[in-house]
DNA sequence: CCACATGTTCATTT
DNA sequence: AAAATGAACATGTG
């Protein structure tokens, strides 16, 4: 599931499971997942080195070797990683493995291979590349509502867009929006300063939230959306949630608690 | 068989 | 330039 609050998750998992150990060997099960580099290229950067540190930025992490070459994974839709005891620790969707030496291996798993592994230079220099914006959980008030500013498009569509604020997708967008009694098509340029801040400190409040109960959807409070987006689920306060599109994704709402006004 | 899925990117149209 | 839409990518699930 990985927004911005299950990749910090990711970074948690990476570091107390991975960083500082020996890296005997990568295998590398999918190379179409690589990005400006190649299997033969990875493997000689790599093995016989280990991870120095790392650190997240929207839905991306970066990962420093110690020999000074950078990685940055991108968990795509359903990647995640998976630290285990077994020897070579191959499962079916284990697309990279790391094979520490001692004998514990950490997989870069993804059934959907919408995930990409590259080797980069610079940390900025990637950011600018890609074009991300400013990180979600990182970008103060100000900037945040200046974001807006003149803006005609929808604001979940806004809210989504990794060149304006990096770390939210649709599930999350969603359960913001939600918390903050703004309907998804609302256009960004409609909402008051009062609306923004709102939004601000709701978009907060969510990602802290879901990062502190590792994002597991059930675990969320009963005045959540998350654990009531499915088909037929119901809104605590209200009734049944609406579903829609927008910008190509489904989107639940509560259509009393989130009013669309003229 | 069909529809759908936590994401990104590209093409097309308005 | 901005914004909306749809498709493509690969694969599992219901």
């Amino acid at each position: 599931m990985p927004e911005l609050p299950s990749v910090e998750i990711f970074k948690q998992y990476f570091d107390s499971t991975s960083l500082n150990q020996n890296i005997k060997k990568v295998v590398v099960n999918n190379p179409e997942i690589l990005v400006e580099t190649s299997k033969k290229n990875i493997k000689t950067i790599v093995e016989s080195e280990f991870f120095v540190s790392s650190s997240r930025y929207g839905k991306y992490l970066f990962v420093s070797v110690s020999n000074d070459f950078l990685l940055a994974f991108h968990f795509g839709m359903t990647g995640f990683f998976k630290y285990s005891s077994l020897k070579e620790g191959q499962t079916p969707h284990s697309r990279i493995s790391f094979i520490f030496k001692n004998g514990n291996t950490l997989n870069f798993e993804d059934p959907r291979k919408f995930g990409k592994l590259s080797l980069i230079e610079n940390i900025n220099n990637f950011i600018e590349k890609k074009k991300l914006g400013p990180d979600a959980l990182e970008i103060n008030q100000k900037n945040f509502i200046k974001i807006f500013e003149g803006r005609k498009g929808y604001i979940k569509t806004l809210l989504m867009n990794q060149n304006f604020l990096a770390g939210i997708g649709n599930l999350y967008a969603d359960e913001i929006l939600y918390q903050s009694g703004i309907h998804p098509l609302i256009k960004a340029n409609r909402l008051k300063i009062e609306d923004l801040v709102v939004l601000y400190n709701n978009m907060h409040m969510v990602l802290q939230k879901a990062i502190k109960i590792k994002d597991i959807m059930l675990d969320f409070p009963e005045n959540f959306l998350l654990p009531h987006r499915y088909p037929g689920g119901e809104c605590a306060e209200y009734g049944k949630l609406d579903i829609i599109k927008v910008g190509g994704r489904t989107t639940y709402y509560c259509p009393e608690k989130q009013v669309l006004k003229d």
